[in-house]
DNA sequence: TATTGTTATACTCTATAACTATA
DNA sequence: TATAGTTATAGAGTATAACAATA
């Protein structure tokens, strides 16, 4: 008989689930910090991504890959136009859609993006042996293929501030 | 040699932490799901949660473990409260504080949300043998622990909307 | 008429700071 | 003076709908 503790235990938050909510939030958390010092949210780094893999489609795809409206897209996109990571052009055959794509700038932040993705991979996986790794990466990926989550479509973004910012309000001094 | 893929595969989102990310996402927002059918939002089945452990304490206390400043506090109990399933109890030696507790309905609630907290681990595990459950969180707490994630608080309730509500504004319609 | 991209607007959420009462 | 609780306000973020250009 398993070990398994359904039940027997404090019956509060010590199962697998809530241990996937916890590390899942803890590594976006951890992913996004690190993303900072590039001066890159994580919704803008997926943009970066999806545009290295698939160069030129429209705002509104892209829009709808990210799970944003279009009407957010366009301010989204205009800061990293306005920094030289993306560029619009005309697609001349339909002039109502503007293909999107990396700079080579663009392309340059992507590889430092990478370097800190593989960097924060090896983090949060610390303190497991390469066959333990293996073991926990096939798990989860079972998990997600079974809970039907598309590889590589964000990881909650629609649940993360889109820009940094300072917060909140506050009343004025005088 | 381990069939890690690290730097041979396409280096995109294929990593352990990637996936964490994106199952804890789903593993929350699926919660949130279940515990809205209660009218609950993750918070406040928190709240109870944290209410049942430990009775009594301050609001100010209350507010820190949920990551949430006082002020906010206050309204968020006060719904609580007017749902009967929270109450307030002026504390006779120091009268600043209130002593926050558990109403028998609460603890109803709570039985409840207990049972959608099971159906969900079972869910979010399925797919899984037993033995592979308990593998996976095995595993899964050693990550936790080196991480330095206390057992127990927040999986990220500080990113998620607080209040259930339809979103956003919108033109009126004349 | 339908669709892409865009702008305008209204609305929610929430953090900060002032404030009240108790200590 | 300091602390618990509360209220008031400001401001960011963003979804919806109107709008303009093109098909």
């Amino acid at each position: 008989m398993g070990m398994t503790n359904e039940g027997e235990r404090p019956p509060g938050p010590t199962g697998a689930a809530f241990l996937l909510a916890q590390l899942g939030a803890h590594a976006a958390e951890l992913f996004a910090e690190r993303l900072a010092e590039l001066d890159l949210t994580p919704p803008q780094g997926g943009l970066l991504r999806l545009l290295a893999d698939s160069p030129g489609r429209s705002q509104r795809e892209l829009a709808d890959d990210l799970g944003m409206p279009p009407s957010r897209f366009v301010a989204f996109a205009d800061e990293l136009e306005e920094r030289g990571l993306i560029e619009r052009r005309r697609n001349p055959v339909d002039r109502r859609l503007y293909a999107v794509h990396l700079t080579d700038e663009g392309g340059k932040l992507l590889a430092g993006l990478r370097k800190v993705g593989a960097d924060h991979e090896r983090r949060m996986t610390d303190g497991l042996s390469e066959q333990e790794r293996d073991q926990l990466t096939g798990l989860l990926r079972r998990l997600a293929d079974r809970q039907g989550l598309s590889p590589g479509v964000h990881p909650g973004f629609r649940l993360m501030r889109a820009e940094r910012s300072g917060r909140g309000g506050g009343r004025r001094k005088g």
